[in-house]
DNA sequence: TTTGCCACTTACTTATTAGTAAGTATATTT
DNA sequence: AAATATACTTACTAATAAGTAAGTGGCAAA
């Protein structure tokens, strides 16, 4: 694959993480990379694809994180743990997540995007809710909702939080993180 | 106060929640209200006016919320509930909260309307600190966490599944809403 | 009756946006 | 050596954005 064409795709990441969808342009992603403006719409022709690439290029890492900690032999605790740092690095590097910048700008979207961003949050609470079920099963967690709310929940509290720390300095990322593996303990 | 003034903000909360600060335009308003594009610089010169104005607005409601709940005497359980009830009302109305639609594009903000947004998050949060607190003491609440981490946990579930509802069918957020009372049961 | 203010409209500017059509240099294939 | 594909640039269009300056109709006070 190009390099251009993945640099394109992780400055448009990182603009909509920071900005958000519509307040990044395709002049924002040329004058970083020192291309002209029609070089992206050569790999992107238009925004619509752009920002289903970036939500496709985020369903794959999932999935690949996903696959890793299986090869890896993570119980459940591990893998919560481990899916909850992706976001205390988030919150250290001052971006939302994909999700939680895409979400409220839903309407906004293409369908072609729409789909993907779908698809991309019923992966992770699908996956989470599994998590929260066999740790349930193995005696690792204990929670009384059901396990689809309280995947909900956490999956939520995680997006949220993040969101309020770029706007109130006196969030406490990590202690809520903590806080939601704490709260799970038998 | 002019009528038109308080339409131009209200028409302005419901594009912010629907579309997001950046993709509404003047134009979104004033073809809604019937009148000139013009006529909403005479009542907010600049945007960044316009949005302050709506996060003010929306903080005067909380507050008065707030104090029309003490002055009826609610119990720390009654209030949690009349705040998620707001929400429940977002969801039926697919729209999300103002504070879930401004803060991912928090670094596109004017500052003023920055300030009034960290003032709004700020207030809700320790108003629900307080009453997890109270209602602790008075036995009707039980939590492990710090209370300003379970209040950031709590609002922040009903804020980030909010955002969810819009873009996956399948998510419960009644019942999300109810295991977040039921968690804090003794 | 005139003066002046309020709530706009008309008509405009400037900037930025996504998007396109045609051209070009370089490398690769035939 | 010629043809072709790749990875762009140049130069543009059309639409939309926020914002402004000057004008206007109606109503109220002086």
């Amino acid at each position: 694959m190009s390099v251009t064409r993945e640099r394109i795709i992780e400055l448009g990441e990182d603009l909509i993480r920071t900005k958000g969808y519509n307040a990044f342009s395709y002049q924002d992603i040329s004058s970083e990379l020192g291309i002209k403006n029609a070089a992206i719409h050569y790999y992107f022709p238009t925004k619509a694809n752009l920002g289903t690439s970036i939500v496709k290029t985020n369903i794959q890492r999932f999935e690949e994180m996903v696959d890793n900690m299986h090869s890896r032999g993570f119980d459940e605790v591990q893998q919560l743990n481990t899916f909850i740092k992706i976001y205390i690095k988030s919150y250290r590097e001052q971006k939302v997540c994909l999700v939680g910048a895409l979400s409220p700008a839903f309407d906004t979207l293409n369908e072609v995007t729409q789909k993907e961003l779908s698809k991309m949050i019923d992966l992770i609470l699908q996956w989470l809710t599994n998590i929260l079920i066999t740790g349930k099963q193995k005696g690792l967690f204990a929670f009384n909702e059901l396990p689809e709310s309280r995947a909900s929940i956490i999956f939520s509290s995680l997006v949220a939080s993040l969101q309020f720390s770029k706007v109130i300095s006196t969030i406490d990322y990590k202690n809520i993180c903590l806080s939601i593996e704490e709260g799970l303990k038998p």
